[in-house]
DNA sequence: TCTTGATGTCAACACTTGTTGACACCCTAA
DNA sequence: TTAGGGTGTCAACAAGTGTTGACATCAAGA
């Protein structure tokens, strides 16, 4: 693997999971087996090499839905098999563990209202997208960061009865 | 006002806004107009002035709740309140900057399980409560962290509703 | 008045941070 | 073979971090 994909995967890794002051850019290149150097060669410099994770970060749906009944169900076959697919931090994830960063925050907020509210916006309206992200942030939230029980266990049926439950309640919202 | 009080409500501010580990030392003596080395002399060092401010964090009850229609109201009331009253950081917003963070993160999240989460589990039962966690904290997500537009203002009636469409729904779920 | 302990002031410490410049290596094109 | 650009290596830099020790100041009790 060459170098530069090297970095980019353990900063992704990183970045994503831990928020981007949190993490100094020796770790990364510790972790990739590499000079720290080569990182402000390859990338410019550190938030060079964070914004070189973002790409794509937003584009989760391999089709984007057309309708209600499809957006549900895309996310939550995403969310319900994230976790068995990859141990790669979510876009989910990175977005709460970077969108209060000073540095990054509002880079971050901007790219995610214009690549994936937008969509939930045209096809909910705003006030019934801003539920619906509600609910999904809250829902990963409660499992993620709050790690509260009675959230089920990602791979379970009761996992998806749960998150489906509070997305048509965000829904059945009439302004 | 005595320097330890001044320390305290600077920390308590930015901690909480800006999380544990992205505020120096230097940054809050600075706010208190105040010498460094204060700060370790009365509280011993960082982490020990951290743990100050987490003093009473979750006692937002002024009486707790002892059924499900005071808990929604006495929720949607410091919710919508909250901004008007007081410029300061919530214990919301604490906890969503906090509890990823490395060193105070697990700090952060068992004193919210035992001082807080533990109530809605009594009154609750553990989904139930883990649902209801997951929209006022995703709610909160969606207003302060990714600010998508689509929330209503915070002191309008319409924030109101939709916060309690939202608490209402998640208790409207059986497992 | 003298003493004592708390409180504040200042400088320094060891350490980590992101970044840069000098140098070596290696592969490819002339 | 010879040059040259991409790549990697190493050391150093200035700036910022939390913490500590020496010293001054001040108020209260003996």
């Amino acid at each position: 693997m060459k170098t530069r994909d090297k970095l980019l995967l353990h900063a992704r890794r990183q970045f994503w999971a831990n928020g981007y002051s949190n993490v100094s850019l020796r770790q990364i290149a510790s972790a990739a087996g590499v000079d720290v150097a080569l990182i402000s060669r390859h990338f410019g410099g550190k938030l060079g090499l964070f914004e070189a994770t973002l790409d794509g970060a937003f584009s989760i749906f391999e089709t984007p839905p057309v309708n209600e009944t499809e957006l549900i169900d895309a996310f939550v076959r995403i969310f319900a098999e994230a976790p068995r697919t990859s141990t790669e931090p979510s876009a989910v994830t990175m977005l709460l563990t970077n969108s209060y960063d000073e540095e990054v925050g509002s880079l971050i907020r901007d790219l995610y209202d214009r690549h994936f509210q937008q969509t939930l916006r045209d096809l909910l309206g705003p006030e019934r997208a801003a539920l619906f992200a509600a609910v999904v942030f809250g829902f990963s939230v409660a499992e993620k960061s709050l790690r509260v029980d009675g959230i089920a266990p990602p791979s379970s049926v009761e996992y998806r009865r749960q998150l489906e439950h509070l997305i048509r309640s965000a829904l059945s919202f009439s302004g």
